[in-house]
DNA sequence: TCCGGGAATGTTAGCGCTAACAGACCCGCC
DNA sequence: GGCGGGTCTGTTAGCGCTAACATTCCCGGA
C-alpha cells in the first residue's frame, strides 16, 4: 500500500515551501512519527536520549503539530467557548478577561460569541457556533433572566458553566453575591442615619439588576424602613441622570443606591445640577468599583465586585465537569462575596 | 474493503446515543455522504428536490459536521485570531467588540488571546497559540511600540492585520488617526485664545499615545506656541490626578489635552480640589469619548473615536488578505478620522 | 550463554470529511 | 430511436494525526 499514496513526504524533496509533517520530524530524528507524537503528548514514555533527539528536530524543522488531524483522533479542542454580552460594559468585559487569564495558565484558548440581542434563540446559536468549532467547553456570561430561559434548551451532553445567572438551571454557577453587596450599601447608608434609601436598579430583566434591587429590600424591610418608588435604569450615565432629575429636588431624598457606578455618576451630576451637595445633602453608593469610580466627585462610595476572581471559578468549574462527564451530579456553585468600598459620597445624615 | 471496516455506521444500529455522522444523514435521505456535503458546502449544485431531502434529514437527525474533519480537508476553520492587551481598557475592549461583530455577519468566529506584558516575545507566543489552532487569519491590536517589533518577527505566510500600530510594518493596517484627533483637540483650545496648551499623555511605549503627542506638538508649533513641560501617564485615571496635581497651582495653565478620558476626569478632580473652576478657569479636552464622558463634572469635551469602524476595516483587510494570497503587494491602510466633541469642559480663555 | 519480561519503539487502521475524478442521468435534436 | 451535452450523483483516496496492538530491545538472573 505504501506503494500506491504517492504524496508522502519522503516522495517530494526535503520541506520546501510544504508545510512540515510529523514525518518529516520523524525522518530528521531517526525515528518512527508514533515515537515524535509521543514526545509531545506523553514525553514520560520515551527514552530521554530519543526525545532529546526528536525535539531537537522539532526545533530545527519549526514543527507544529496540526490540531485539526489531532482534534479530529482524540476529539478534544483545547478552545474553550465563552458567551458574552456587550463586551463593552465593565462587568462582562472584566469577567471574560479574567476567565481568559485563568485559560491561558491552563493552555487552553478562549473562543468568543457576544450576544446581539438576549434571547432564547440567540443563546442557543451562540451555543451552536461554538459547538460547530468543537470546543471542549462553554463559560456562558449572559447575566439576563431571558437568557436563564434559553439555558434549558442546551444540549446536556457538552460541559456548560454559568457566570452570574439565574438561581436554578441545571449547570455549575460562579457569580458576586448581590444581594449581599446591595445589604451592605444599603445597610450602611441606613447605618449613617437616612430614613431610607432610594435604589436607580439596572433593567428588569438582567439577573443582576433583579439581585441587587432584592438586596436593597431587604435591608430596606430589614430596618424597618419606607420602600420608596423603584426607578429603572438601563446602567448608563445617561440613565442615571435622568432618573436623578426626577428626585434631585426632592429634600426627602438624602441617600441613593445606584445599581451600578456609571449610573452613579450620572446621577451624581444631576444632584450637583439642582444644586444638592454629596455628600453633605445627598449621600450616593455606587456598584462595581470601576477604575475611576476614586476620581468622580466626589470619589464614590461603591461595591467591589471580584470579576477576576468569578472568572477563574467558571474556569476551574468548567475544567471539573470536563474531567468527569457524569453530567448528572450536584453542580458547584462559587459565589464571591462583595466588598463595600467607603470613599467621600457617603456622609451622616445632617441633624 | 468495505467489508473488513467493522465500525461502519450502517453496521451499529441507528444512531442510539453515538453522534450523527455524514453518512447517518445520507442514509436517511437515501444518498451519498458526498451529496450531504454538497448540500452543505454549495448548494447549488444539487437538485433542489434532492436537498430538500437531505436538508429535511439534517434537521431530522440535528446532524452538525464536524469541523475538524472538514478543517483537516480544506485547511480553512472559520475561525480568525484576536490579539489584544488589556482588554477591559475601553479602546481595546471597543476595538475587539467591533471586530467580533464584522467577523460574526460574515459567519467567522473569533479566538482571542490576551498579552500579559507587551513585548515581542509574548506577541510571538500569541500568534504561536492562534496558528496552532489553525485560523484562518490575525488581527493584532497591539498598539504599543515594542509590539510593533515583535510584528516583524512573524511568518509572512499567514494572513495578518494589525490595528493601530505605528507606521512602517508589512502588515495592512487599521487605525484611528491618532495624529489628527490631537491636533483637533489642541487647535480648538489656541482657537479660544489659550496661550498654549498642556498635554497628559500616555505612556510613551504606546503607539497612539505617542500619535496624539505628536499632534499635539504639531498644533502648538504651527499655532508658535510654546511647548509645555510633557506629563508622561499611564491611561488611568490615577495618573491623571497625580499629574493633575502638579499643574493645578500653577495660574499659567489655563488648557490641558489629556490623553484619554480616563486621566482627563483625574484631571478634573485634581483641578477642582485646587480650586480651580472648569472651564472659567482652566479648559480641559480628554480623548475616547467614553460613553460616561458626557456626565463629567462638568461634561467633557473629548475626541471621538469610532472602534466600531476601525474592527470592522480590520476585518475587511484581512478578508481581502486571505482571498488573495499574494503576500507581497501593496498593504491596505484603513485611517479614520476622529472628531472633535465640544462639550463644557472648554471655554475662552479669559480675557 | 540463553531466556523471561518490562520498557521503548514501530505498524496498522482509522477519526469524519471533501477534492477530484468517474459514472449515471436527462433532455432535446437530428 | 439514438446520441451529444450538460447536469446531477457516486466512488476513491487521502487530509495529519493518534489509539491499540505488535514487535523489538535491553537487561539481569539462571
Amino acid at each position: 500500500m505504501g506503494e500506491s499514496t504517492g504524496r508522502r513526504p519522503a516522495d517530494r524533496g526535503p520541506a520546501e515551501g510544504r508545510r512540515v509533517l510529523m514525518e518529516d520530524v520523524a525522518a530528521l530524528a531517526g525515528v518512527s512519527a508514533m515515537t515524535v507524537s509521543r514526545v509531545l503528548n506523553s514525553p514520560g514514555k520515551v527514552r530521554a536520549s530519543t526525545r532529546a533527539r526528536v525535539l531537537a528536530a522539532v526545533r530545527a524543522l519549526d514543527y507544529r503539530p496540526n490540531v485539526a488531524a489531532r482534534v479530529l483522533v482524540t476529539g478534544r479542542s483545547g478552545v474553550l467557548g465563552v458567551v458574552s454580552f456587550d463586551t463593552t460594559l465593565y462587568g462582562p468585559a472584566s469577567t471574560v478577561y479574567g476567565i481568559e487569564r485563568a485559560a491561558r495558565e491552563h493552555d487552553y484558548l478562549i473562543s468568543i460569541v457576544s450576544l446581539s440581542a438576549l434571547n432564547r434563540r440567540s443563546i442557543g446559536e451562540a451555543v451552536d457556533r461554538l459547538r460547530g468549532q468543537a470546543v471542549d467547553g462553554i463559560i456562558i456570561v449572559a447575566p439576563h433572566v431571558s437568557a436563564a430561559e434559553g439555558l434549558r434548551d442546551l444540549p446536556p451532553d457538552l460541559p456548560i458553566v454559568v457566570v452570574g445567572a439565574a438561581e436554578e438551571l441545571p449547570f455549575p454557577l460562579a457569580a458576586v453575591d448581590q444581594h449581599v453587596g446591595a445589604v451592605r450599601a444599603t445597610r450602611h447608608l441606613l447605618d449613617m442615619g437616612h430614613e431610607t434609601v432610594w435604589h436607580l436598579s439596572g433593567p428588569a430583566d438582567w439577573v443582576d439588576a433583579g439581585g441587587r434591587a432584592a438586596g436593597w429590600r431587604a435591608a430596606l424591610a430589614a430596618g424597618r424602613c419606607r420602600e420608596p418608588d423603584s426607578l429603572v435604569g438601563d446602567w448608563s450615565a445617561r440613565s442615571g441622570y435622568d432618573l436623578g432629575r426626577m428626585i434631585a429636588r426632592d429634600p426627602s431624598v438624602t441617600a441613593v443606591f445606584a445599581a451600578n457606578d456609571a449610573m452613579a455618576l450620572g446621577l451624581l451630576r444631576a444632584l450637583r445640577e439642582a444644586g444638592r451637595r454629596i455628600p453633605q445633602d445627598v449621600s450616593v453608593v455606587g456598584f462595581d468599583n470601576v477604575p475611576e469610580s476614586p476620581y468622580f466627585s466626589p470619589p464614590l462610595t461603591t461595591v467591589r465586585q471580584n470579576f477576576g476572581e468569578v472568572g477563574r471559578h467558571a474556569f476551574t468549574l468548567l475544567m471539573d465537569r470536563i474531567g468527569r462527564p457524569d453530567a448528572g451530579g450536584a453542580h458547584g456553585r462559587r459565589v464571591v462575596g462583595p466588598e463595600l468600598i467607603v470613599r467621600e459620597s457617603t456622609a451622616a445624615r445632617r441633624a
